[in-house]
DNA sequence: CCCCCCCC
């Protein structure tokens, strides 16, 4: 995803003769002229709004190269190409993001509204013929259709969507860990519009994904403009991703009229600056609105452990919540030998078995399974306490919460539980999480054990806090609460 | 000729 906070001013004329074929000299056409009927006889001046990094693939002709752009050349006027081969190394260098060339010697053909933005596309091999071009200040930067968060949640998920309104929330980065196996950085944040009116929360899930999403130097509020962001969904409602070719700014492009800016936020001190919903992904919750809404999930034995009852609450429920660390138990050490043996996990991919091993002697430890080994790979196995000014709330986490909040292996901590000589280098690493403050994904079940029902809270991930975000963002909610206050006249 | 675009 590109990132575009200033955007290249251009004066407003419009071209003449939009849509028509120009018959100047040059024989250059307007993009909107395009078609596959054009063969490769064509010729068209643009600005380069979006540029992609190069990407490698295999296909079934074997190994190959290719990179993207996005060219304008008047509002609404835009079309994506995609540079294969050969002429990858001969104009990924040479053409700059922003700046004006002539393109010829493509081939034009129908774009795919699942990927594509634009109705037509072009791809360029050796044959292209490309030169810079004069800076023209009737081609402008990046043109939006935008929709409204309303139209998104009518329309079709898989299409890519321009869309502007308001940041409501910013979610802290987390990796998440991807069906492959690779790790991927995400960061959310949710958007506001007053499309929605009084019929719904206005509120749309904005997902960054990639390099982009651990960046911190970005606004936490105000507006947001977002160029080709796809449509997907999940539980019903639909949300948006960045994807390669996703622009995103903070500040009004030169498209958008200045107006817009003071409309939407007088619409957002009328609508009372409504909160983004509590839910999965969205605004952070407190310990107590955690236990509130944790009073809703139903037992995992109801109805006889079979049948669905309507009535009955979520059998799980997450929560990102904000905490403090104030207890880690460690009367029993807060790790356990696991099974390393790769098993398959039902779903054709690998994982470790991570069964608890029992030692049944010299080099020799066996899990549950079966599985013998040995030696160990020690896992965490935690319960923490974790506080906020609202509660607090007992949690229990596994191996990678445990590392983040020892900062180092369970391997590390077990060789220093078991060396008597090493006492003082323990308590000191047992003391490590005391007192972290930290965004906690967490996930809540209710289960039964030893004949009492009790909720069992998992944490999933660990996102160390942005005291600047978080400072920033609390002032502004007691400056909002003392002005409401005095506006009440109370 | 890519076309994966992600997680719950």
């Amino acid at each position: 995803m590109q990132q575009s906070g200033m955007q290249r001013q251009a004066p407003s004329p419009m071209k003449p003769e939009r849509g028509t074929p120009s018959r100047a000299p040059s024989g250059i056409i307007d993009i909107a002229g395009l078609s596959p009927y054009n063969g490769k006889r064509w010729m068209i001046k643009g600005r380069i709004v979006t540029k992609s990094d190069v990407r490698t693939f295999n296909s079934a002709r074997g190994p190959g190269q290719l990179f993207k752009i996005d060219i304008t050349d008047g509002p609404g006027s835009e079309i994506a190409a995609t540079f294969f081969g050969g002429a990858v190394d001969q104009f990924y260098d040479f053409l700059k993001l922003h700046q004006v060339y002539t393109f010829a010697g493509g081939s034009v053909k129908a774009g795919n509204p699942k990927w594509d933005r634009t109705p037509h596309v072009i791809t360029f091999d050796q044959g292209a013929n490309i030169q810079a071009a004069e800076d023209d200040s009737n081609i402008p930067g990046l043109a939006y259709q935008f929709k409204t968060v309303a139209q998104i949640m009518e329309g079709p998920k898989d299409i890519t969507v321009d869309l502007r309104g308001l940041i409501s929330d910013v979610r802290p980065c987390t990796q998440i860990t991807m069906k492959d196996g690779r790790a991927r950085p995400k960061r959310s944040l949710l958007i506001w519009d007053p499309s929605m009116g009084q019929a719904g929360s206005g509120h749309i899930e904005f997902t960054i994904w990639g390099p982009q999403a651990e960046k911190e130097d970005y606004p936490t509020e105000g507006p947001i403009f977002i160029k080709g962001a796809r449509v997907g969904e999940f539980n019903n409602t639909k949300s948006l991703n960045s994807v390669g070719n996703t622009v995103v700014a903070y500040e009004r492009p030169p498209a958008v009229e200045p107006a817009w800016v003071e409309e939407i936020l007088a619409a957002w001190n009328n609508a009372g600056k409504p909160a983004p919903p509590r839910g999965a992904s969205a605004r952070s919750a407190t310990i107590q609105e955690l236990h509130n809404e944790n009073m809703r999930l139903s037992s995992p034995m109801e109805n006889g452990g079979g049948g669905f009852d309507p009535n009955s609450g979520p059998t799980a429920l997450r929560h990102a919540l904000v905490g403090t660390v104030t207890t880690v138990y460690t009367e029993r050490p807060p790790y356990y030998p696991a099974c390393s043996q790769m098993v398959d996990d039902g779903k054709g991919k690998q994982r470790a078995c991570n069964k608890k091993l029992s030692d049944e002697g010299v080099d020799c430890w066996r899990c549950a399974s079966g599985h013998t080994c040995q030696r160990p790979q020690y896992r965490y196995l935690l319960r923490a306490r974790l506080a906020d000014h609202t509660g607090m709330v007992e949690v229990s986490s596994f191996d990678e919460a445990g590392r983040l909040l020892f900062g180092c292996e369970a391997n590390d901590l077990a060789a220093l539980w078991d060396d008597e000589n090493r006492n003082e280098e323990l308590q000191q690493v047992l003391k490590r999480p005391y007192w972290k403050r930290c965004n906690f994904s967490v996930r809540s079940q209710k289960e039964v054990w030893q004949d009492e029902e009790r909720v069992k809270v998992s944490v999933t991930d660990i996102a160390s806090e942005n005291m600047v975000r978080d400072g920033k963002k609390k002032l502004s909610e007691i400056l909002t609460a003392l002005s409401e206050g005095s506006a009440g006249g109370a």
